[in-house]
DNA sequence: GCTTGTGAAACGTTTCACAGCA
DNA sequence: TGCTGTGAAACGTTTCACAAGC
């Protein structure tokens, strides 16, 4: 993706990268139902992926299966956590107390996860103070305590989730705070000190990619 | 990505589609700022594309173009509209009236891409009835109501907001219910129609991607 | 001059196919 | 036998480089 000067790069593939998580998701199903072993068909039939390319993902990072048997669940949950680095918890800070703030702070698919929300951030006087909904424990912050948190709280992941006008200060100020990696919401191409780690949810995209595909979908059917 | 038996793919790489949305973005953004003009270079470097990126891109879908001038605001942004299928206004119903699910039905950067939430439904009978915060108009619907609502209301899209445990039910009625594409929100792999278009927003897939880059960046950064 | 549109080359990812091992 | 790990082939995407046009 960003070959950098100095850095050999041995390349994993970005989706390779995705498509773990998504791994990991399933196989933590599995283990809930009991299951002991997976075989890479498996794996990729529920996610709609080849063999192959479970395979391939995995051999990346080293070698996890067992020729004939398949892989451990519960062994391949650890090893593709440690690649991932959920094997321990992540400290994260939202900023941006609207609706979809608040509902990122109390997600409890982060908890599960190994993403912590220590803090949530607002600007608003008439919002400071207040608790999170769901999470009493959870009081919005002004943004001026923001780097104080970040650094005694340990945080490394900020996310911003204010209008799309806000979002290039909040990143401005998160990136000062010293947190290490930005999840976006804002519908705004971030600017960032090169090689810092911005993600970006697009929701309104997500959306026309699915009425680009209805469309297309729809064109496709009736040519047939 | 998906070559059906029958359908002549003049492949339009996904890719390419999900960029379109970006350039739609960043060209609104340079109307509000009276841009008149502006070249595949500069819409690139918004976005840390390559000008030879936008350019491929765009020649997809024809020729928008205006050699030695570059490319007309205005004019861009209908073309890719109507690419896309924005043009139009699309109808959509949220299920699942969590904190997510509220955020998402009053979420208004869905209004302002062209997309309206008609409704919005879930089976706890302790919030059926209940309006959506800031958005009066909108009051939570039994689950029982949602093919009626599809067909009265013209409903193409559902968004999935509930638990994992309820997603696939969920998508199943959506599906039953007649809407063309799903937007998931929940961690889950829909099993849906062969060809049926599903989005799917994996919150805390993106945070784990985030780690992984984390981990590496720092690790890249002490080997230089 | 500058900028698009586009074949051709370069690059990256996925799939294939099979050796090797339980 | 069954399944992994992996080079090699196939495929798809991005970048290059330049002819054509304003």
């Amino acid at each position: 993706m960003d070959a950098k000067p100095g850095c050999r790069s041995e390349a994993v593939p970005a989706p390779a990268v995705r498509r773990l998580s998504l791994y990991l998701r399933e196989l933590e199903a599995m283990l809930r139902r009991d299951r002991q072993t997976t075989s890479s068909m498996e794996l990729g039939e529920k996610l709609g992926y080849t063999d192959a390319q479970v395979r391939k993902d995995l051999a990346y990072f080293g070698q996890f299966g067992h020729p004939g048997v398949g892989y451990r669940v519960d062994e391949l949950i650890s090893r593709i956590r440690a690649i991932l680095g959920t094997d321990k918890t992540w400290n994260a800070v939202v900023v941006g107390a609207g609706q979809l703030g608040g509902a990122l702070a109390a997600y409890r698919g982060f908890g599960k996860r190994g993403f912590r929300i220590v803090a949530v951030f607002d600007n608003d006087p008439e919002k400071v103070g207040r608790p999170i909904e769901n999470v009493p424990e959870l009081r919005i912050r002004p943004l001026d305590q923001l780097r104080q948190t970040v650094v005694e709280q340990d945080v490394q992941m900020g996310i911003c989730a204010v209008p799309a006008e806000a979002a290039q200060q909040v990143a401005d100020d998160l990136v000062a705070a010293g947190v290490k990696g930005i999840l976006n919401f804002a519908p705004v191409a971030l600017v960032v000190p090169d090689g810092f780690p911005v993600a970006s949810v697009e929701l309104a995209v997500h959306l026309e990619q699915l009425a680009y595909r209805i469309n297309t979908e729809i064109v496709s059917r009736s040519a047939e």
